[in-house]
DNA sequence: GCGATCGTCAACCATCTGGTTGAATATGCC
DNA sequence: GGCATATTCAACCAGATGGTTGACGATCGC
């Protein structure tokens, strides 16, 4: 039986799988919408999400005919949790971040 | 050719490995006393650490017939600053931590 | 030099993974 | 009802993964 952080970040190891959840940062979106910028089938992108969701890391909704895909942050809190256990990463990075917005003024402060 | 976040993930998707890395939090150590705990096979062991060693989670120099075995904390930083854009979207600007991501190379897949 | 220790290599095996295609199941629309 | 749309299922395939064993190359200690 894997363990919870192996299928998190086995569900991470996979490019399409990480670009999707990075579709899903923006909006919720319907499995048709998913798939439509990769080059492969829909049974694939399906077949994807089905690994995102038993890793925790999307929920899927049925509405009508569509099936509605959001991230889920919870399994890959955990993950990231585990991650810091490393190390100093997280202030590190966040520290990165800050001063990249201050430095383009990008921030959402103006 | 998988990305590195792709060898990063994969790495981390496996219990033995995890344990392997944990234990090398307390301290470097050689391949033997690495596989003492395990039930498996030196050759396994060698195997898992050879992976870890490709994904850059650790590094392995040699002194004498001894190998000795120790974190690199880099490429777990690099997957916990992937990681931070989800675990604290609802604050930040998304389109700044995207574009942090374009900038800093780490978004080549997502 | 010789035997023991450290670690890897090569070949092999079973299972998992990521993709395909074609058929099947739901639902929405007229 | 009947057709189009949304999604999954089933069977299949090639290649990767995680383990085994046995042989091998280095290095240490006596």
């Amino acid at each position: 039986m894997p363990d919870r952080l192996d299928t998190t970040f086995a569900a991470l190891a996979d490019p399409t799988r990480r670009q999707i959840l990075s579709m899903l940062l923006e909006d919720d979106m319907a499995v048709t919408d998913v798939a439509e910028p990769f080059e492969m089938s829909l049974a694939a992108i399906s077949k994807h999400l089905g690994i995102l969701t038993r890793a925790g890391l999307i929920t899927q909704e049925k509405r009508g005919r569509v099936k509605w895909c959001k991230l889920d942050p919870d399994a890959m809190k955990d993950a990231s949790v585990w991650m810091q256990g490393f190390g100093q990463f997280d202030p590190v990075n966040l520290e990165a971040f800050e001063a990249y917005l201050a430095e383009t003024g990008l921030d959402r402060d103006g």
